[in-house]
DNA sequence: CGCCTTCTAAGTGAATACACTTATTAAATG
DNA sequence: CATTTAATAAGTGTATTCACTTAGAAGGCG
């Protein structure tokens, strides 16, 4: 009862998630990860981890494991953990294996049906997109608005898939660096346009109940977004991150 | 400076991993886990484990925090880890995600192609099987025989995918209590010979270098398996585990 | 001059002690 | 007699300590 004021001033981000301090230094690590604070390769210091962020190795160990095991770091024994390289072969592949893994969720949205505020967000969502897509470019802030909107089409889709593995899985693949929607940013106007039009035949797809040609549609869409970033990397040779 | 001397006599049975005993805990307790020793939804008693197995909640703990990341247990805060629960349909959908991994895999090894001793491999157990499977029926010890064959087959294609997470989301899938192959041993002849006659297709297409049929062979190939599977639930309503 | 050995520092692995949260039981009150 | 509340026990969360392993540096030896 004497300790319970949040540290320093590292909390100031993510103010600490509920329950205990190991969930809020996972959340910091990964942050640390993604930013590139901590580069690829690099060997995690746990003493210098605690330190930094005024907690005790133990909840800074939990999260490393934890960490692990979404595939973010690596671990050998009595050399303790690093940062997972992700080459873009790796990131390239996430995005096709995270195809294949959301046409399976849409396969099984469209044999187990929608629930009906499952079916109001994603309709929603396709209202939304559709008007923010009306003039034909982009102000400051609407891609900010279609990754949101993105995100409902895609995560409630998964909910209705009601299969917590797959879901897992599905999360793993947006964590890896590159491929995390933060990082999706730099879109053509049309791109845009045209996976959102994905998203409608998706949605009717499923609610046709076409369990098959959900999942080609959805594997297709995603594809897609992966050739996307290729030509965003390619064209201006300039890396998002 | 005094208790260094090795504990009682623990390590008995898996006499321990390599390393540091948390990987060596872990494994006792997954098997312990796979066993049924502890019972699906089951909460975990941190202190009653290390008392079992003669070590401190340490290692315990760093053990149930990479099982979790695998997914086999559940964590709530302040309230510890729980047995995952798998009730047949996500048995049965495991089936599915891992068909659809698998099949990236194949695609993936069709593009990039077989390694020499990859190759050598492949084709020395599809001479096995082939051997095994001349009689029409099976003796004992057979059916393990071609387990081993066929994760030989399996494993090697994996690897020449050259994808890491691919990988270890395809062991994830393994490790699901009961799709395991350690569970499956209620095979007919003509099951059997029907996926190794898949094997030696999916191999021509893989060496034909032909990504798309590779994947919709191996789909196809481990659907087969969960079909058997469900069959060998239903005809006999005796449950192999 | 180069290589091997040894010593030392740094960092991880494990154990223990303590703090805090949750659940259960009993008691008291309506 | 039921319901709520307080006390207590059990169990998880965190910190700290010590042991052990590994890596790096310095010195001796060939």
């Amino acid at each position: 009862m004497d300790d319970q004021d949040p540290p320093t001033g590292i909390d100031s981000v993510a103010v600490a998630r509920a329950g205990n301090r190991s969930l809020s230094v996972m959340d910091q690590i990964r942050e640390a990860i993604l930013d590139g604070s901590v580069s690829a390769g690099e060997r995690i210091n746990e003493v210098k981890f605690s330190r930094t962020l005024t907690v005790s190795r133990t909840p800074v160990r939990a999260a490393l494991q934890a960490l692990a095991g979404e595939g973010l770091l690596d671990y050998a024994p009595n050399r303790g953990f690093t940062v997972r390289e992700f080459p873009l072969d790796a990131i390239v592949d996430a995005y096709e294996i995270r195809a294949s893994l959301e046409g399976v969720a849409a396969r099984f949205a469209a044999e187990r049906g929608l629930g009906p505020e499952e079916r109001a967000i994603i309709e929603q969502s396709l209202v939304a997109g559709d008007k923010l897509l009306e003039r034909g470019s982009f102000g400051p802030g609407d891609l900010a608005a279609y990754r949101s909107i993105n995100g409902d089409f895609h995560e409630t889709l998964l909910s209705a898939a009601r299969n917590r593995m797959l879901a897992e899985m599905i999360r793993i693949c947006h964590h890896v660096p590159m491929s995390s929607s933060r990082n999706i940013v730099a879109f053509e106007h049309r791109d845009v346009r045209r996976r959102h039009d994905d998203h409608h035949r998706i949605f009717e797809a499923v609610m046709a109940r076409e369990p098959h040609r959900a999942e080609m549609l959805m594997r297709e869409h995603v594809s897609g977004v992966k050739a996307s970033l290729i030509r965003s990397l390619t064209d201006r040779s300039e890396p998002p991150v």
